[in-house]
DNA sequence: CTGCGTGCAAATAGTTTGCAGTTCA
DNA sequence: TGAACTGCAAACTATTTGCACGCAG
């Protein structure tokens, strides 16, 4: 039932509230503040699974993960497809959007310089409706 | 003559080696990276005094900055205008490209969302010419 | 002169790892 | 049962800061 979890892995209490909470979650949240979040919900998980059941997620494919502007990972339960991320700098809050256009111009850029095996990062940072208010 | 400190600040020897150094080199380096060539040139400046160079060039406009996928940041001399970087990731070159476009696609998908203040960031990694032969 | 700049060493912050005890399959 | 998992504490890496001294202006 709890599927999501790796093949090949256990499934123990601790990743399943990890699970549960990247799935309740809308946004992307540092492993710190997970942590924080699961001792709230008195999840009894160490900042150390935290860190090792992201890193199998992520190895997974289950998870996305990029950087804040400051350097802290960040990682987001998601869907499988290719998109980007407009994230609230302020509260963390994260939508996927798309852009074919732009993935095909990244591709055309590179290529015309000769560069292979290409890949890219494009996210958008901005403050949210709610924070701004 | 060695123009390009900011207003306001010294003209140190550190700085102009660093300075230096950065205008010569073509792609992004890490201070690490900036620190041990620059003794290689028996250039004398401190770990610390790299990182408050780069930062005090950052703060003024005149070096670009990005991270590393693994999250060390990434310093490079640039040109003044907006524009995004095609980065190899195996030797650091980096052309400058530029996507009037894809701003634009930022900017009108974050208002879309109702987010402000926005900011982007847009890298491509790949396997320059070079590195692939 | 005089205060900004430098560099060492120590402090931080985020993340990873060693290891002994625990638990799932 | 026994390999996988957990969590503490210690190790690490990248970066920042405190402070006494030195040099630019």
């Amino acid at each position: 039932m709890s599927e999501a979890i790796p093949s090949g892995t256990r499934n123990t209490r601790q990743r399943s509230e990890v699970l549960a909470l990247l799935r309740e979650v809308e946004g992307f949240r540092t492993p710190q503040q997970l942590y924080v979040e699961l001792r709230q919900r008195d999840a009894q998980v160490g900042l150390t699974t935290v860190y090792r059941t992201l890193q199998l997620l992520v190895d997974a494919g289950e998870v996305d993960t990029t950087r804040l502007p400051g350097g802290e990972q960040l990682f987001r339960w998601c869907s499988p497809s290719h998109h980007h991320h407009l994230v609230c700098r302020r509260c963390g809050t994260a939508v996927e959007v798309k852009g074919p256009a732009v993935e095909r111009w990244a591709d055309r850029v590179a290529g015309e310089h000769g560069y292979t095996d290409i890949d890219h990062t494009i996210e958008i940072f901005g403050t949210c409706a709610d924070c701004a208010a």
